[in-house]
DNA sequence: TCTGTTAATGATATGTTATAACATTATTTC
DNA sequence: GAAATAATGTTATAACATATCATTAACAGA
């Protein structure tokens, strides 16, 4: 059984457990990002169901999907780039503190981490101090990776 | 002498500084973002000229004008929101620090800020620990403002 | 098993942000 | 005033996203 394999199973147990279904296009959606490294825009996904499944999906089912498994908390909506990843911890059983994500600018690699409390709470102080507050505590950050350098 | 006009004037000698010129229709742009306390696309700026100086701009002359008015510092773009606001330090004779944004998801109210170096630091270094690098310092957050509460 | 209900998906149109490519007009400089 | 450069106009199109209404699939109760 392969990885991707391994984490869909883990993923309709996990929609099963919560009462709504992982369908086959859901599936199918998931796998193309779950098989990427890389962030992928639902026009990406289109292609790849029709390449890899020769399913023939509209842009609205896609985003309908995405926005399913993102409330299922199985995909990550990346704001910044305007793209989609796959959460990197749908197969583990416990529990996470809020992902922040590290986007490559120039090929869109995502890395999934984890800043630390102290950090974050400097930022939210300074943050609040200013009158504001954070809209979410998911954070993304336009970087670039060791591979695309400056 | 209005306090747009007075930041007009700076702007317009700051160009001139640098041998470039703020025309006018690049000065109404700018007129736009300074009156406004929100961060405007570029749609809005061409209907904000439209309605205040009767001059249709077409988008690709309002995408051209911000690209100057950014490579003169006078305009911040901001990827998150997708959207401009002026600098808010462009009558100011002093240099200073990178600017960081806090957005209003809800209305888009912009508040300029300082992050001190520590914060910033700490988390270019666990950054950099993943093997990334932040593409620019030049940070955005997305936030809601004390109006728009939660 | 029929049937009514809800869930999932399809189809079509359109909105928003942005850029490419090429044409024209204004401004400067000699 | 002609050549060069800067600024702006025009048209087309790309990429991401949502609204609306229609259809199909799945399921629960009679």
């Amino acid at each position: 059984m392969t990885s991707t394999a391994k984490v869909i199973k883990h993923a309709k147990q996990h929609c099963a457990a919560r009462g709504s279904k992982l369908t086959e296009k859901r599936s199918q959606v998931l796998k193309g990002l779950l098989e990427s490294k890389k962030a992928l825009s639902a026009y990406e996904l289109i292609d790849y169901c029709r390449e890899k499944f020769d399913q023939q999906l509209p842009a609205m089912s896609v985003y309908r999907i995405l926005e399913f498994l993102e409330s299922e908390n199985l995909v990550h909506r990346l704001e910044l780039a305007k793209k989609y990843v796959a959460c990197s911890h749908i197969a583990c059983d416990h529990t996470h503190e809020t992902p922040q994500f590290l986007i490559c600018n120039s090929c869109n690699t995502v890395e999934e981490i984890s800043i630390s409390n102290s950090i974050i709470n400097s930022l939210r102080s300074t943050i609040s101090k200013a009158g504001f507050h954070l809209a979410s505590p998911q954070l993304e950050f336009e970087c670039y990776c060791e591979a695309c350098g400056a």
